[in-house]
RNA sequence: CGGCGUGUAGCGCAGCCUGGUAGCGCACUUGUCUGGGGGACAAGGGGUCGCAGGUUCGAAUCCUGUCACGCCGACCA
């Protein structure tokens, strides 16, 4: 491709509502325009990006086995109120009616439409296992888009699903599509962290999220680096501590801590750490006909933060809330700030996290005004409490697996697979006929891979102060030709086009650059969008038979032979 | 959904407090020079100041409403 007859829309200021890295930079580069909140047009430079991150993805999944197939954006609701979904799935679905008022929906995942594709296509045993996919355009009208197309609300995604006859088959597929997450990731150049997952509401059994490595991640892994043990926050567990409760010491006192209502502050003006401390958190439980079923009191340690899917899964809790201010008043007759475990009213529940069941002579909120209590102990001032994992592991927890102590980093999911189980297939009646010729459900696996927000975290994780720094595999262009004095000579135009020529021929995907603009804009546009190669044709190395090359990562240029460039390029790309 | 903030040329911003013919940089157009790191000079084009209403002789500026966008917040008790 030559520049002139291309689009090249770059930008010295990105928009001053950009706020990562990648997004400034996707729209400086001019692979992106945003049309709308969390809706964006891909120029031709970075739909260039997004195809070939699509046709890694292609590949790989055909190689496994998976058969591409294309299914409508648009949904009927009613495919939605059938697997029970429609009401579940709440504000995030799109939805709109047509002209005869039928409500429809724009797909944010195609679970119904698949299931109801293969319970009408697949009557035997004889056709399964069968895994469909699609790469398609989702919308999930997300409370609040940000990070640029990282959370869009209209994304491009790569979704798959298998059809088995038993779970074992299932889990054989599952096993199959965990290498090949494997193969996608490692092929697009990334560094990523395959990580035990929350099955979250989607349901099911086994799930693995695929994490890109990146500081501006959204989410937080926990991984052992003396183990392959690795999950998400939302699921490490926090195990208990093996040292039993010490003794306690210390008589209960009240302390006056006037205007200390946040931990640290309290923890400052009693000069203890944060971690001896107790901080109480009230929830009001929200059972499904949303009766109000009274406060609970969750226990962490000062320095801890509560888990709220751990805390969902408690009995009895379920979904929750946090008590209003009022509600706390009534109950505990204190402001929060200030409360505590200690002297409550009978009936109210308890839950300490298991750090909290093994601490003695704590402090706490009083349930006063401005005052806390210290020297708490369990059994002596307060009923012993309901004790649960209800925290976030932090970094220096050992390990759920014992081998070692936990660390944590910061990932972006750009992908994950589910054993779905029958969930979908028995709600759409999605059955087949067995060998004994009797009808069964089938079992479901589905597999995702966010190929919007790819393209994203590639640029998150490969940057410098001068642009993107494409992984060669989804560069726009692998080479830029960046002749100097091209409008002026025509010697130079001759060996730019002849060497354009040569590479195209050699199947490199090439940019020359034949706009009249001075080589530092030149220089600059092709560092900012990424290209991995950079050849410079100039009067001087002309003449001595001589190409100027640099890789995008390369601090200096160098001068190779005419003759070698290919091999050169060869070469370089198969590092 | 709550709190805060911002809407002025394609992008980045000033002007608003203290009303009086709308500005700067970048980008764009034309010309000349320049030609290895976002070049110089000259001449241009482009804005119902988010929208609606109000106050006023006069509103980008003050008031009210509204819409859009952004940030923060559900937990740090």
């Amino acid at each position: 491709m030559r520049s002139s007859q291309f689009l090249i829309t770059t930008l010295k200021e990105a928009p001053a509502d950009a706020e990562v890295i990648s997004q400034k930079l996707m729209l400086r580069a001019g692979l992106i325009r945003r049309l709308a909140s969390g809706v964006y047009t891909w120029t031709p430079m970075g739909l260039r990006t997004l195809r070939k991150v699509e046709g890694i993805v292609r590949d790989e999944m055909n190689r496994a086995g998976a058969l591409e197939m294309l299914m409508p954006a648009v949904q009927p609701f009613e495919l939605w109120q059938e697997s029970g979904r429609g009401d579940q799935y709440g504000p995030e679905l799109l939805r709109f009616k047509d002209r005869h008022q039928r409500e429809f929906v724009i797909g944010p995942t195609h679970e119904e439409v698949v299931t109801d594709f293969v319970r009408k296509e697949i009557k035997s045993y004889r056709q399964l296992p069968l895994h469909l996919y699609q790469i398609q355009t989702k919308f999930r009208d997300e409370i609040r888009p940000r990070f640029g197309v990282m959370r869009g609300r209209e994304f491009l995604m790569k979704d798959g699903y298998s059809f088995h006859t038993s779970f074992e088959d299932l889990q054989r597929e599952y096993r199959v599509m965990f290498d090949t997450y494997h193969r996608i990731f490692t092929r697009l150049g990334l560094r990523f962290r395959a990580v035990a997952a929350d099955t979250g509401s989607i349901g099911g059994t086994g799930s693995h999220e695929f994490h890109v490595l990146a500081d501006s991640g959204e989410d937080d892994i926990a991984f052992c680096p003396d183990s392959d043990y690795a999950a998400n926050v939302e699921l490490a567990e926090a195990l208990a501590p093996t040292t039993p409760r010490p003794a306690a010491g210390a008589t209960m006192a009240n302390v006056a801590t006037p205007k200390k209502s946040r931990c640290e502050d309290v923890a400052e003006a009693l000069n203890i750490p944060l971690s001896g401390l107790v901080k109480t958190l009230a929830i009001v439980p929200e059972t499904a006909e949303g009766t109000n079923t009274g406060v609970v009191l969750l226990l962490l340690r000062g320095d801890h933060d509560l888990n709220e899917i751990k805390a969902d899964k408690i009995e009895g809790i379920g979904a929750f809330r946090f008590a209003r201010e009022e509600e706390v008043k009534e109950t505990l007759g204190c402001i929060p700030g200030f409360i505590g475990p200690v002297g409550i009213k009978d009936g109210i529940r308890v839950i300490a996290d298991r750090a909290v069941a093994v601490m003695a002579d704590f402090a706490c909120g009083a349930n006063a005004y401005d005052t806390h209590l210290t020297g708490v102990n369990f059994g002596r001032d307060l009923p012993e409490p309901e004790v649960a994992d209800i925290r976030n592991v932090v970094a220096g927890d050992p390990s759920p697996d014992g081998k070692g102590v936990l660390e944590i980093v910061r990932g972006i999911e750009v992908g994950h697979i589910f054993q779905l189980r029958t969930k979908y297939a028995e709600a759409l009646g999605c059955t087949f006929l067995s060998e004994q010729g009797k009808a069964e459900v089938m079992e479901m696996g589905c597999y995702g891979i966010g190929v919007t927000r790819i393209v994203g975290s590639a640029i998150e994780q490969n940057h410098d102060d001068k642009g993107i720094a494409f992984p060669a595999a989804i560069a726009p262009f692998s080479v830029a030709i960046v002749p100097m004095g091209y409008h002026k000579s025509p010697a130079i135009q001759q060996a730019a086009s002849e060497l354009y020529e040569e590479l195209i021929a050699a199947g490199f995907d090439v940019l020359l650059d034949d706009r009249n603009e001075r080589p530092g804009v030149m220089f600059a546009d092709m560092e900012l969008i990424g290209i991995p190669q950079r050849l410079v044709i100039g009067e001087k190395g002309l003449a001595a038979g001589q190409i100027e090359v640099k890789g995008r990562r390369d601090t200096e240029a160098s001068m190779i032979d005419r003759a070698g460039v290919v091999d050169y390029l060869r070469k370089s790309f198969a590092q």
